[in-house]
DNA sequence: GCCGTTTTCGGCCCGACTGTTTTCAGTCG
């Protein structure tokens, strides 16, 4: 799969059209059809094979023959004469906050910076005084700073927790506040934080905030700080009639709003944070809130999670947006771990838990023997695993734990025991963990095979990544979304924070592709039994309904659906 | 470079904040 490669190579293109300082037109044009490839869920190079590529949003005839020239050489001439009339440096100084192309140019070429790193030293050594000015030198090595210690974005889960310290400070001091932004369409890993009120102490009370480290920019009507973790934090102060644009413009995304802008100006009004408005007569159409603001513009409202420009708009305006699943719509967790392999709470805890969150059933998905390092399980003690689990089933009626296992998929395939011994569990997940730099061929054989196997029901965590750690595995997923579709199998999406596997754009497919998901926690304790949470966001992500997640269904229908 | 139920040419999202090249360019979201 190609996408990627592609994407990064527009956005590079973009880059280095902006330095080149030509038209800044251009270089929007890159990004744009960067941003559509990231989002598909096919391979480019398939689409290219049909000639298709000009049917992709944004790539027209000139960007189609480079997307080609690529695919098929591996290379781009084009980009190759880009890069000779832009000086050696100036792409990489873009990188750095507070740096745009302009200072980027002048750095390079004037003063001959070549890298970062060079950025850093001279800075370091006073030497860019001159060219920048005291404040702009000082602001720009404390981001080259930052960039070095390697802050970069937040997991959801860190974002969520932090969000809530700061709403629960706000409304301390008696102010009612929002928190905008990607927190707050669910996106796995997040920036910054933005949050909105009415109230106009709002950008001074951010200030008095006890994580605060320093005071960015302070205005009456935006104030932004770092705190000492190295987040940064936006308040915004608005008007109460204004509050409905300020909240779809903050909120985003970049692209779904400037889809919504163009919505406008082709009905001759104007949207901006404050209003909709009619340009002639600057008269006010809307803006208090979000939904009066979409109904106006002729569309449903969006939920927060569907506005990244893919497909949303069309879909309102049509009258087919899906009816989003809600964490509530779960009846049960299928994947879990016990002390009996690598989980940090007994059997017995996690059941009680999990009742008590209102789920009518569990799987207790301890790893299978050859996870040697998290304790899996032989054949003889997950025959007193069960013992355990019948006893507690009977006190726990009609709560019902199902006797499961996380099988790990060894590197040929195979699964730790014997078709027969698989026949006792009630519910099978396959899942990859060793062995995960095989080669992509390897990995998806494995995976098929896996999905081929007739006591599995579902493939956990499908790509086996850790965000911020590492890329998920190079497997051919449209194979492995084909096979499950064919053998009836289901794919997962793991809500472990550092998984959130599949992502959305995988999920989306696999449903669209008519393959059944389920939302788990992954808990290796009680409390990361929320972790469903976080997997929910990313189903109401991939346009899922309450129909496509098994583990809405009530325990004997979820039965049947496994038998 | 892309795009068009007014357009195949002439547009291309919009505003806040900062620093300072004191009237606006650069950067960001």
């Amino acid at each position: 799969m190609k996408n990627k490669d592609v994407a990064e190579l527009l956005e590079k293109l973009s880059l280095l059209s902006e330095a080149s300082g030509e038209d800044r037109f251009k270089a929007i044009a890159y990004r744009r059809p960067a941003n559509s490839i990231k989002n598909l869920s096919e391979d480019i190079d398939e689409i290219r094979k049909r000639g298709e590529l000009t049917q992709i949003q944004y790539v027209g005839e000139g960007i189609a023959k480079k997307i080609d020239e690529y695919l098929r050489t591996g290379k781009l001439e084009f980009l190759d004469r880009l890069e000779k009339k832009v000086p050696e440096g100036t792409v990489e100084l873009m990188e750095v906050s507070g740096i745009g192309p302009r200072t980027a140019y002048k750095l390079s070429k004037e003063y001959g910076v070549k890298s970062i790193a060079q950025l850093r030293a001279d800075l370091g050594a006073g030497k860019l005084t001159d060219a920048l000015g005291e404040t702009m030198a000082k602001r720009l090595l404390e981001s080259v700073e930052k960039m070095k210690t390697g802050q970069s974005r937040m997991l959801l889960v860190e974002a969520i927790y932090l969000s809530r310290d700061l709403v629960g400070y706000f409304t301390s001091h008696g102010l009612k506040v929002d928190v905008a932004g990607s927190l707050r369409r669910g996106r796995s890993t997040i920036g910054d934080l933005d949050i909105l009120c009415t109230d106009k102490e709002g950008a001074e009370l951010l200030v008095g905030f006890p994580g605060v480290d320093r005071v960015i920019e302070k205005g009456p009507t935006r104030t932004s700080v770092f705190l000492k973790n190295g987040v940064q934090v936006d308040v915004r102060v608005l008007g109460k009639e204004e509050y409905g644009a300020a909240l779809l413009y903050f909120t985003g995304s970049k692209e779904h709003n400037i889809v919504l802008r163009n919505l406008s100006i082709e009905k001759g009004w104007k949207l901006n944070e404050y209003e909709l408005s009619d340009v002639k007569t600057g008269k006010r159409i809307a803006g208090k809130t979000e939904t009066e603001i979409y109904q106006k513009l002729g569309l449903a409202y969006i939920p927060p999670e569907l506005r990244e420009d893919r497909g949303e708009i069309e879909a309102a305006r049509e009258g087919r947006l899906p009816d989003l699943i809600d964490v509530g719509d779960l009846r049960g967790d299928l994947q879990m771990h016990s002390t009996w392999s690598d989980g940090a709470d007994e059997l017995e805890r996690m059941a009680r838990a999990a009742k008590e969150r209102g789920y009518e059933y569990i799987a207790i998905t301890d790893h299978s023997f050859s996870v040697g390092i998290a304790n899996g399980l032989s054949e003889e003690r997950f025959k007193n695993q069960w013992k355990a689990i019948d006893e507690l089933n009977d006190e726990l009626k009609p709560f019902r734990i199902l006797k499961a296992v996380e099988a790990e998929v060894r590197s040929d395939g195979n699964l730790d025991y014997d078709r027969s011994f698989f026949e006792n569990f009630d519910f099978v997940g396959a899942s990859i963990h060793q062995a995960y730099r095989q080669s992509p061929e390897k990995l998806t054989a494995r995976a098929v095979k896996a999905l081929s196997h007739p006591s599995v029901d579902v493939l956990f965590h499908p790509t086996n990544r850790l965000i911020g750690k590492r890329d998920g595995n190079p497997i051919d997923l449209p194979k492995v979304i084909a096979t499950a579709r064919e053998n009836g199998k289901m794919l997962e999406i793991d809500g472990s924070p550092m998984r959130l596997d599949l992502d959305e754009v995988w999920a989306r497919k696999a449903m669209e592709e008519g393959v059944t998901l389920l939302i788990d926690s992954d808990a290796h304790s009680t409390g990361e039994l929320e972790n469903v949470e976080y997997g929910t966001i990313v189903g109401r992500r991939a346009w899922l309904e309450k129909k496509d997640v098994a583990n809405t269904m009530p325990l004997r229908g979820l039965l049947k659906k496994l038998s």
